[in-house]
DNA sequence: CGATAGCTTGAGAGTACTCAAAGTGGGTGG
DNA sequence: CCACCCACTTTGAGTACTCTCAAGCTATCG
C-alpha cells in the first residue's frame, strides 16, 4: 500500500483473492514480528497479503530507514529483482500470506489467468510508487499525513455511519519513515489535526476521522 | 532512471536492444521538446530508449510538479497501469524510441524472450523506484545531487582519463522536481560542490567530476 | 507492579524554502 | 552578424518548517 492521489476510477476490486486451484499452495501464516524474507534472499515467491498487515523496509548502511510500503489484504508484495528480493518483510500483526511460484509471474505457460493478475499487481504496484514519488518528494508534513490517513480510511476503515475508526498496527516511527518524516513530526502532527478536532485519537493504534472532508482538503494541499 | 544506491552487483547489460526482429515496429523519433504520451492517455505500447534523454513527469492539482524519471538509452518507459498512461513523457533531446506493443509485455505466446525482457525490465523499474524512495525520503539536497550526479556519471559519463564529462540536457528545475529540491536548492548546492572542487561546471549543461571519491562519499551521507 | 519501549511535548537549531533581484546565455529577428 | 529579448540560472536575505536533543509521560508486558 502507497499513499496515493485519490482518483475516483481506480478503485479496483479491492482484496479479490487471486488463489486458483491449480497454483494452490498453503498459506503462510505468520505471527507479529515475524519475517517473511529479507533484503537479498533468493526469491521464490510473490504473495497475496490475506490477513494482517505487513511491512517492507529497506535500510541504509548507516541505520537510516525506509519503509517501502506497507502490505494490507489483497496487496501482492515480493516482486523480485534479478531474483532476489530488495527488501525486508516483516509481520506487523498476525497475518496470512498466500505464496505464488514466481514461474507464475514469469510465464503464462502453467496459468493464464494467474500470470495476468500477477502482472497487472506489477504494473498497478509501479503507477502507485509514482503517486508516492509525489507525496514523499512534494508534500508537507501536514498534506503527508492527512494523505496516508485518507488511504487507509478507504482501505481498511470500518464503515460505521460518520465516524471511521482505523487501525494502526504500526508504529509511529514505522509510519515516519514511511512518509520521510521524524517520529516527533508525526506525533505532533497528528497532535495538531486532533487539536482542529479533524481526527480523535482514541488509542495510539485507533484513529477515528471526524473530519473526513477536511482532512482530504488537507491532503491535497489546502491550508486551512 | 532513478536514482539507486551504489551496487556492484547490479549492472545488468545496459543498452542491450531488445528489438527482435518478431517484434520489429518502427522506431519513433521525438525532437527536443516533442512529447510521446500525456497522462491519461491510453497505452498501446511501451518503448525503449534507444538514443536521447526523455523525461517523465506527474502533476498535482495545484501545480506542483514530480518529475518521476529520466529515460536514458536503454530505459524501458511507458509501463501502463490499467490500460492507461500515467505520466506525461516529453523528450529532452532529439531521441529515438523503440515501440513494443503491449501484447508482448502481457503474453508470452508470440514472443517468449521480449515479453522476459520486458516482463524483468519492470521488475527491475520497482526494485529502482524503491532505492528512490529512500533518496527522496531520507537523504539531504547534498547527498541528493551528489547520487544523481554519481549515478549519471555512471551511466552517461564519457570516460575521458581521470575527468569524466556529464551531459546533463535537463534543467534545474527538471532536476529539483526530480530530487525534491527547489531550483534554488539545487543552484545553490551545486555551487557549493563546484567551490569545494568536488566538480567543475563547465557550462550550464556540462558538469565534470574532478574528484569521484569524494563526491560517492558525500553520496553516502559522509558529512565532510 | 515495576521495567521498558514507545509516544508526546518542549526548546532550540539548521536546512531548505520563499521572495527578490541580478547575471548569463541561447535564439530570433532586424 | 549583431543586438536584443526572454528564459533560465545564480545569488542574496529572511523565513518557516522540520529536525535534533532532551525530558516527561503512557502503555504494555513480564
Amino acid at each position: 500500500m502507497y499513499v496515493t492521489i485519490p482518483k475516483n476510477q481506480t478503485s479496483a476490486a479491492p482484496i479479490a483473492s487471486l488463489a486458483s486451484t491449480a497454483a494452490q499452495t498453503t498459506e503462510a501464516r505468520l505471527k507479529a514480528g515475524d519475517y517473511l524474507y529479507f533484503e537479498g534472499d533468493n526469491a521464490e515467491r510473490v504473495y497475496q497479503v490475506m490477513r494482517g498487515v505487513v511491512r517492507l523496509t529497506r535500510w541504509l548502511a548507516d541505520g537510516r530507514r525506509q519503509v517501502i510500503a506497507f502490505g494490507y489484504p489483497g496487496d501482492i508484495i515480493g516482486f523480485p529483482s534479478d531474483g532476489l528480493h530488495h527488501t525486508d518483510c516483516e509481520s506487523l500483526t498476525d497475518a496470512r500470506m498466500q505464496p505464488f511460484r514466481l514461474c507464475h509471474l514469469e510465464s503464462c505457460e502453467s496459468d493464464p489467468k494467474l500470470h495476468r493478475a500477477l502482472l497487472q499487481a506489477a504494473l498497478r504496484e509501479i503507477s502507485a510508487m509514482q503517486d508516492h514519488f509525489m507525496m514523499l518528494g512534494r508534500k508537507s508534513a501536514t498534506e503527508k499525513l492527512a494523505s496516508f490517513l485518507c488511504v487507509l480510511a478507504e482501505r481498511v476503515g470500518e464503515d460505521l455511519g460518520a465516524y471511521r475508526p482505523i487501525n494502526l498496527p504500526m508504529s509511529r516511527s514505522d509510519i515516519a519513515d514511511f512518509l520521510g518524516l521524524t517520529t516527533e513530526t508525526v506525533s505532533r502532527t497528528l497532535t495538531q489535526l486532533r487539536k482542529s478536532k479533524i481526527i480523535a485519537i482514541d488509542s495510539t493504534h485507533t484513529i477515528i476521522i471526524q473530519k473526513p472532508t477536511a482532512l482530504l482538503s488537507l491532503s491535497l494541499g489546502n491550508r486551512d
